[in-house]
DNA sequence: GTCAAATACTGAATAAAATTCTAATTATTA
DNA sequence: TAATAATTAGAATTTTATTCAGTATTTGAC
């Protein structure tokens, strides 16, 4: 089979895993109807070829007070610092999610903080420290209705 | 302990769960010094507490042929039909976060999809017959340097 | 189409891990 | 402080993961 192609049972093994990482080997076996040992070299063929990326455990973030979630648009000036300037950014751990997007040199920033005094504590000591960069707009987010990365797998 | 207090060794389990939803019950054990049937215990309890809320896979999204991520800004109207409009676009498998933020009765819509034509049709064929749901607009996404869930655990 | 090489799969054996349960320890609280 | 509840360890048992040799299947060259 070729290195990306992915046939109805990989993609069946995807479907089950990406909804439960801890599904055991047996369990997946047998729903597909095939040998321990056969779906465990599946399994970690997916690991080489890093269409399973990595198994991450959902924590419920207001559990550990994280009770913020905003989005930032931040905007990068060109220069000999662009990606120095994203690679700061992006190590921060509150920083979730950093998306480059059309229209101008423009960041869509997801952040993840306990409260507002904390993002306000997050933008002016460590945003406003990272050279060229400027936050044009933060969007408080209310009420999060639905948060998943689950992907559409198709049927094959 | 109380129900929703954490102690040391509960957030020293997330931190290393997070990463790692596969670790086995007896390597955790191993590093935080514990018999491997009272860290099962402990971990039964997180999931039952919620702390834990799924263990999920982390799949290439470009590998299944999910080349576009786009943020979609929307408005759902006032009415009777709010809260099915809201149930409606969240079922959507293609909508992966719906955030209800500040400001109008608007919402920012994560999604994603295979390519532009697929959006389009998305949009066409299945936004569109959302009552009382108007899209304000659509930001496409270029290039995502840092995209995850993963919490800022405090110390203790 | 045929054959050889590579790949995928099975089934059995073994190693490792999960799970259960009892007893003991520690923490809570009345 | 005593009684109660919660937590933990340790041993026994069940289940699962892993390995491996042999078989089947697929792939690609000719």
């Amino acid at each position: 089979m070729n290195t990306l192609e992915l046939d109805r049972t990989d993609l069946e093994i995807l479907r089950m895993m990406q909804g439960n990482a801890r599904i055991s080997n047996v369990e997946l076996a047998k729903a597909l109807n095939m040998a321990p040992s056969g779906m465990l070299e599946r399994v970690r063929k997916l690991e080489q070829k890093k269409v399973i990326e990595s198994y991450s455990t959902q924590i419920n973030a207001e559990a550990l007070g994280q009770k913020l979630l905003a989005f930032v648009s931040m905007r990068v000036l060109d220069g000999p610092d662009y990606q120095k300037t994203t690679a700061l950014l992006t190590a921060l751990p509150e920083v979730q999610e950093v998306h480059h997007i059309a229209g101008d040199d423009c960041y869509l920033v997801k952040v993840r903080t306990s409260d507002s005094a904390s993002l306000m504590a997050l933008m002016r000591n460590s945003f406003s420290q990272i050279p060229n960069l400027i936050s044009t707009r933060t969007t408080i987010v209310l009420q999060t209705v639905k948060e998943t990365r689950q992907l559409v797998i198709p049927e094959l």
